[in-house]
DNA sequence: GTGATATAGTTACCTAGGTAACTATATTAT
DNA sequence: ATAATATAGTTACCTAGGTAACTATATCAC
């Protein structure tokens, strides 16, 4: 087996869906990497920039930017924790308005973009590649 | 079934996986988009930009810049084609001598990312992904 | 309590990929 | 043959993520 072919077909992957998502999201005036924070602090609710970093896996300064767009949009608050280097991150009432129409914009395109597959095997599939990457890291 | 978890998962991979790679090229002197150039010129021969960014997947502009590295690093040599539009790209000398080495260093990361899931599943997961991906591009 | 150390977040600059607008060459229509 | 159109590659600027160095606050040792 190719090893190189796996990785290749995963980057190739992965860029295709979040093209496509992004392509959903934008005329909804964001971008999949905000939405990837909404949709957190939507169910999470109100976490430190911090947690909100550990929990995507994301490095700090990305992060940063992409609050920092969300702050100059209105979709999110800073609110100063007790530790006074610590920023809550909170979605406003704005952007709870738009929810429903952002998550039914990207449920539609992953439903779209997963029945190019046989429903039996999503779950196996996500399950395999959470397994893989749970191991990794 | 959640559908935003696939797709997350696929992306957090994704990242995972050429953040390793590129642990062990970045000390070789090339970067992980680097070598999957080199890797297509050394499996296919020589090519013009837009093949490889056919092949790829990748625009135009990307490749330009990736391939406009491997020139000043000597990786790299341009042809003009008959059609004087085409730029006929193919590894130098230096490349072929240095090809070895990362093919092995990237060979080694790519089996020690590959051990964290079953070796029987390798190929069949492969072949999931790659059917996926050719089905929705 | 003060000095050393750790932590949350930011800034500057890096790789990696994408779109729009452009240049230069080829091709096609008439 | 020339005007219109198409194509290969580049440039400028965008999203998305990463590292190193920094600031400001907390904590820990003593």
């Amino acid at each position: 087996m190719n090893t190189h072919e796996i990785f290749h077909t995963i980057n190739q992957l992965s860029r295709y869906l979040t093209n496509r998502i992004n392509e959903e999201l934008k005329p909804l005036g964001i971008y999949s990497s905000q939405w990837t924070v909404i949709y957190v602090l939507k169910t999470k609710g109100s976490l430190t920039q911090k947690e909100i970093c550990q929990y995507l896996a994301i490095e700090a300064p990305p992060m940063t930017r992409t609050i920092q767009r969300l702050l100059t949009q209105g979709y999110v608050k800073q609110i100063q924790g007790k530790d006074k280097r610590e920023k809550y991150i909170q979605l406003t009432e704005v952007a709870l308005e738009k929810y429903p129409t952002w998550e039914a914009a990207t449920l539609q395109v992953n439903d779209s973009l997963l029945s190019a597959i046989p429903s039996h095997s999503h779950e196996e599939l996500s399950q395999q590649l959470k397994g893989w990457y749970k191991q990794l890291s």
